[in-house]
DNA sequence: GTCTATAGAACGATAGAC
DNA sequence: GTCTATCGTTCTATAGAC
């Protein structure tokens, strides 16, 4: 399984040996092995390895594994947020974003989050636990702040707040974690687009 | 923490000493342990101490842990199919019973289905998972048929399947289970009613 | 020479194989 | 019951930057 890396030699690289920041090499591999795995099955060797390091570079880095779970996640996060910013203000009408957005989410692999946070809770400090809670705030309000603005201008409407109308949009589209089920179900038309029409439309007879 | 409970002789009883049978009672205090706290915190002692019996009773009818899991949970999720499709078919116009199943479910507390179904299934056997999977897939069945029902009718209208739309229908009541961060957002409304009126309406403009 | 960033080795604990 | 592998973690040696 072990790819044959070539052998690094110890002691501090050449400046510029090294793409990008050692730490954020390891931070990306933390972040996909985790979102794969989930947070116990994933070991400081694994991600090691991945970063192309060793374990002790890690912990050079990081003071513990809770904390990389921590950062990495949280890093995760923010990077979520700034992406649906950007795909939320976009140039398109409303609807068209929100179709593009469930598209991208619908179509990431990797373990239902509220699980993995369950099984990690334990091993966080409560100070790690509300870093991380702060960041996954960050995308439903990135989202809330979409719908605040589409309530304004008329182009939706709902009794709900943003913000609830951002935990039900979310909602759905973690329907999308669930494909070995239910593709079969959307006879070739497209899953993420079939939610939008149904949180948009809803199911309510025009007739 | 122990209720000083009237010692029962041993020997078997009495025919009719017990309202319901013996497994019955055992099945019912495992599913609410086990809804209430998961898989591996609730010990077999618990479970027979809350159906007033002894573990060796409870050994008599189940022959492991596993086991007990595996049919008090698919049994209690046959009791919400039931339950669920008792409300669906009811004498009122569709809405109105999709609200109060939207209520009833959303007021009952546990802990998330699929964490605590990730947690059990290292004990279970791939027999036994599937026991429970299909059990789960009866509720949202039960759901569907309303759907499709009411799609036959034209009472609603939608290009998803109904077990499409059954299962997107109960992504949206699991905001139930974030009521901390969420019932503060409703301003006194009902947080099952506003996300029915949401799934009828959706969020486009009528304007 | 001192500081930084890495590898390598090893510790105590634990879980699984035999 | 013992042996081995692996876990998270810590310690030490060292190559190169400054």
């Amino acid at each position: 399984m072990n790819k044959s890396k070539p052998k690094r030699a110890p002691g501090r690289p050449k400046f510029a040996d090294q793409a990008s920041p050692m730490r954020d090499t390891v931070l990306n591999a933390a972040s996909l092995l985790f979102m794969e795995f989930g947070y116990e099955p994933v070991s400081i060797n694994q991600i090691a390895d991945k970063a192309g390091v060793t374990k002790a570079s890690v912990y050079y880095y990081f003071s513990n594994k809770a904390q990389l779970f921590t950062e990495a996640i949280s890093e995760m996060m923010k990077r979520i947020s700034v992406y649906s910013s950007r795909i939320l203000t976009e140039e398109t009408d409303f609807k068209t974003r929100l179709a593009k957005l469930a598209r991208v989410k619908m179509s990431s692999t990797h373990v239902e989050f509220e699980t993995m946070m369950r099984e990690a809770l334990a091993s966080l400090s409560k100070e790690q636990h509300e870093q991380i809670r702060q960041a996954e705030f960050g995308i439903h309000l990135a989202l809330a702040e979409a719908f605040e603005q589409a309530l304004k201008e008329k182009v939706i409407e709902s009794p709900l707040s943003p913000l609830l109308l951002a935990h039900s949009f979310a909602a759905l589209l973690m329907l999308g974690n669930r494909e070995a089920e239910l593709t079969r179900e959307t006879d070739g038309e497209e899953l993420p687009k079939l939610i939008v029409d149904l949180f948009w439309n809803g199911i309510g007879s025009r007739a």
